[in-house]
DNA sequence: ATATAAAAAATGAACGTTCATTCTTTTTTA
DNA sequence: TAAAAAAGAATGAACGTTCATTTTTTATAT
């Protein structure tokens, strides 16, 4: 096997142990040893790939964002119709969410604590701009109602967080009608016309 | 100055730097030092109060959902109707969260990490109960979506997140007629006739 | 191809610090 | 003056990070 994989194989594995361990018991009480155990690697060997336990969970989080998005606007496409694109961006979604739920839940993890570094919590925010440019189009075009993008992404696509997390952090089953009834409520509460 | 005033004093004083630090730092970043140290009150004393760091967090959490749905409930009485009963209990939410927003935002932190029991966490759900019973007594008389506890919670109140924490944590400015909207939103999502 | 040496990657143990909690002593209350 | 409350110092464990050493890889020469 080539080096190079080798060493891309060994930073995957740091990762996914660390969303796993960060999922189950938090940032602060999962250790560097802890991590290190489980991505099979010895604790000196991370600060190889990162600079420190801070760099490493900033670099985790732009990492499941970026991979999140990625996978969010992968059928989307800038000609679409401002309604057809919110219903591929919105469904993509719910798909990540659902098929992705590990990594849903520690976004949402990063997204409501202080975890992670400010500079990565505005890098972060950086990869939903094709959202907010549609919304954007949707407004000058006098589909989307004009309302601040905190709202529309509040009323549309935070309620997907149902699809994960509730309340007591457990996951939720859901069949095709439902996820359509859902659409068609986030649809409705952000299309302009009545 | 009572004894018992003083002691309740000095427990509150612990329980509001504990949300205080908590939001700004972690649970686990906190140390039992600090929050003393905020409460003007030795470490050891702490202990006299609660039996570990855990149980202050998680007294701290039933403290403050018990304030909030406390707050939640207060101007609903279960002879309104369905529709009444949802608009004065969305809009005590709303208001609570614009105006203690530290107090939301240590709920949000709990509610989406793993740093409080799961007991503390299930107690913590039932003080949502009268707004489960009015969504039952709503789809009883066809009034309201025969959807999931889930889906109404994610369409109509977890939406009001964005009045305080949004990506960023940061807060969100709002007048009247937006809050309308948003209330509008929200009943629309959930009520059962087009 | 094989052997060899230099460089890079990886390791486990060790270090210094921090922290939750406890212990002993002092202060306050009744 | 006895009991309860509070204090600050002490304790021991856990943690992030570094260090000295070993192992693996790469490059070069035969």
């Amino acid at each position: 096997m080539a080096a190079l994989q080798k060493s891309i194989d060994k930073r995957n594995a740091l990762i996914n142990a660390t969303i796993d361990l960060v999922n189950n018991d938090g940032f602060h009480a999962t250790p560097m040893s802890k991590i290190a155990k489980m991505a099979c690697v010895s604790p000196a060997t991370i600060y190889l790939y990162f600079e420190n336990k801070q760099d490493l969970v900033n670099k985790t989080y732009i990492e499941v964002k970026s991979n999140y998005t990625a996978y969010a606007f992968a059928t989307y496409d800038e000609s679409m119709s401002v309604e057809k694109g919110f219903e591929v961006i919105w469904k993509r979604i719910a798909d990540f969410k659902l098929k992705e739920s590990a990594h849903a839940m520690f976004l949402a993890q990063c997204d409501n604590t202080p975890m992670i570094d400010e500079e990565s919590r505005q890098e972060g925010i950086k990869h939903l701009q094709p959202l907010l440019d549609l919304w954007a189009r949707g407004k000058k075009e006098g589909i989307i109602k004009p309302l601040s993008d905190y709202m529309l992404y509040a009323y549309s696509i935070n309620p997907l967080s149902f699809l994960m997390i509730t309340q007591n952090r457990g996951s939720v089953k859901l069949d095709a009608k439902e996820l359509d009834q859902a659409f068609e409520a986030a649809w409705s509460s952000i299309k302009a016309c009545k």
